[in-house]
DNA sequence: ACCTCGACTTGATAACAATAGT
DNA sequence: ACTATTGTTATCAAGTCGAGGT
């Protein structure tokens, strides 16, 4: 195999694209220069991982260091001893996010926390009502303050130690190449926060010891050294699984794993082959949608269901759907489709309103082919009702059997890859072919815009309000638009009564400032680009007189230095139309408000602590 | 033919670092 | 130079899907 000298940055400018995201292989700064492991070139067999592969395990997060704050139990202050005090303060740190307005959060922490205490032999705390978390949500706010506020000196320090440790367990040898681990850290102990109406959320979860832990490693390698006093579960050496450790997470039974990062060989690997195969069903989409739309109007109702779920995932990227347990959030996909996750509206049209993965709401009404209506309809029909399954004779298990009949290896997230891409690519060939790179960058945003749409990706404005944020935000609100003291002199008021509702009208009244505000930026910058031109025409006419190039030889005027980077941002800047600008505040609009105003109300909470 | 378990991918989001703006 | 904004990376819950047991 040739060999190359990995090459420099710069030097990775000029090169293709394919050959850049070859070289994307970081070492460590100050490595010696390796020669490049051409890993997408390799065969894909991947039933073996590795030949030998040596690691240092998993990081355990440090100890438990009581902080002595107390909380209080009905007006009083109560000593907690030290397992107590690390669950309570679990809770203290989330006391103003809406875990705690969860019945669900707040009873399985309570529950658990009540089994703490029990063990401490505290029989004074009872009822969760009469606790009070403040004293230690105050004293962690105050570290949070004091962590900010530490020396350029301190916080080097701090950085220089987590590179030390990563160096340690970022790395490993697989097949005697340095590749980076992912996730090297056990996951520490907290309250688990499951999405949605998770049956579980606020659920304990435990520090998990050596013991419970499987180390996988090759045989020939040194075994890492398990923390003082304590021994590993287990340690095995089998080179058909890719993870160097793994875990059983006490509160789902799910199992955890520490692998290898997204851009080592094997990650790499398996990535190029997912894509691969996507591209493969481009040359069976053709048979495989004949062959379904035929299916649409089969006798058997399974292969009826089959043949309609399969347009589903096909048309409108749905995943697959397994069926889920009782512990977990109550949420579909395609082939647990309920009765009531779909609306009929003749003569075409389906309302599909579920939630998805994560619990992210998926609605969509579309309109489908006939005779996908017509079945759907049969699908629903009596003596079906509510939370009767859709596809009742089919499961993902079943599905997916058949696809691979059609195709080697062909399963429905395939659908969603190869849609997602295919959507992708159309999108990028509007691309103008001599536009300017801001052009390109619009292309590209919109194709990835695209496909967030068709695949329901959405991030939602982060939840969690804080009591005491309604009257930042009223502050916030009368610092950044003064002459709302006038127009809005309820704002002045004193807050009595923290009502959700108050809560979102403000924040609404704070996005249209931010709207108001983005749009100003756009229309300012159409402004200047516009002037620019002018200006770049004029001084063009009189350019020939002396002084002009005197002056343009004098390197760069005062103010052309000052004004030198926006300049520049300005060569790239395509003047916006009307409508364009409108279509920019709206994409802005999605995102606009939260973000930006909580980082606005933690400053302000700084202010507040250090003045 | 189910059903559970294990391994791995996917995706939202929180935390942090880099860059732009004043 | 200091801070607001934006982009990147880490984290971990929540999916997919095949294998192997009953």
């Amino acid at each position: 195999m040739e060999k190359k000298k990995s090459t420099s940055k710069i030097e990775n400018g000029l090169k293709s694209k394919e050959d850049v995201v070859g070289d994307a292989d970081e070492l460590g700064e100050g490595e010696e220069e390796s020669e490049e492991y051409k890993w997408w070139l390799e065969s894909v067999d991947d039933s073996v991982k590795w030949q030998t592969l040596e690691h240092s395990g998993p990081l355990f997060p440090p100890p438990y260091e009581p902080h002595g704050v107390k909380m209080k139990y009905d007006g009083v202050e109560v000593e907690l001893k030290k397992d107590s005090e690390e669950v309570a303060t679990f809770f203290a740190a989330i006391l103003q996010t809406d875990y705690v307005k969860d019945k669900t959060f707040r009873e399985n922490f309570f529950k658990d926390f009540k089994k703490i205490l029990k063990k401490d032999k505290n029989n004074i705390i009872k009822e969760y009502e009469k606790c009070d978390f403040t004293p230690i949500y105050d004293y962690l706010q105050v570290e949070k303050e004091k962590k900010k506020l530490l020396t350029k000196e301190d916080k080097k320090k701090i950085k220089d130690e987590k590179a030390s440790i990563d160096l340690k367990y970022g790395w490993c040898l697989l097949n005697g190449r340095k590749e980076k681990v992912g996730n090297y850290r056990i996951e520490p102990p907290g309250l688990f926060r499951g999405r949605g109406m998770h049956p579980l959320t606020g659920t304990l979860k435990l520090r998990v010891q050596p013991e419970q832990v499987t180390i996988n490693i090759g045989e020939e390698a040194v075994i890492p050294t398990p923390p003082d006093g304590h021994k590993w579960g287990k340690v095995q050496h089998d080179p058909k699984v890719s993870w160097l450790a793994t875990w059983k997470d006490n509160v789902n039974d799910n199992i955890k794993y520490i692998f290898l990062a997204a851009n080592s060989s094997l990650k790499g690997q398996s990535d190029l082959k997912k894509f691969e195969k996507a591209r493969e069903l481009k040359k069976h989409i053709h048979r495989i949608r004949t062959s379904y739309t035929a299916e649409l109007t089969d006798q058997v109702t399974a292969i009826r269901q089959r043949a309609t779920a399969m347009y589903l995932i096909d048309k409108l990227a749905l995943r697959a759907g397994n069926e889920k347990g009782e512990d977990e959030a109550d949420t579909v996909g395609c082939c647990s489709l309920r009765y009531e996750h779909i609306t009929l509206e003749p003569p075409n049209t389906v309302i599909f309103d579920f939630l998805g993965k994560d619990s992210i709401r998926y609605y969509n009404e579309v309109q489908v082919d006939a005779q996908v209506f017509k079945n759907l309809k049969i699908f629903k029909k009596e003596p079906k009702k509510e939370g009767d399954q859709l596809f009742d004779r089919l499961t993902t298990g079943q599905l997916n059997k058949h696809l691979s009949s059609q195709m080697a290896g062909l399963t429905g997230k395939v659908f969603r890859t190869f849609n997602a891409s295919f959507t992708f690519q159309q999108e990028l060939l509007k691309t103008p072919t001599n536009g300017t790179v801001q052009e390109k960058i619009l292309a590209y945003n919109r194709a990835n815009r695209q496909v967030a749409v068709l695949c329901n990706h959405q991030r939602s404005i982060p939840k969690g309000v804080f009591k005491l944020e309604l009257k930042l935000v009223k502050e916030l609100i009368l610092k950044l638009l003064p002459k709302a003291k006038k127009s809005r002199p309820e704002l002045l008021e004193e807050i009595s009564d923290f009502e959700e509702e108050e809560v979102s009208r403000v924040k609404k009244e704070y996005k249209l400032f931010e709207m108001e505000k983005f749009r100003k930026k756009l229309e300012k910058k159409n402004e200047d680009k516009k002037n620019e031109k002018i200006k770049e025409e004029t001084s063009f006419a009189t350019k020939e007189t002396k002084s002009e190039v005197r002056k343009s030889k004098k390197a760069l005027s005062e103010d052309e230095v000052e004004s030198g980077k926006k300049k520049k941002e300005l060569d790239d800047w395509v003047i916006l139309t009307e409508k364009e600008i409108e279509n920019e505040c709206k994409e802005f609009e999605k995102t606009a408000g939260y973000p930006s105003m909580k980082e606005k109300l933690e400053k302000m909470t700084l202010e507040r602590y250090t003045s």
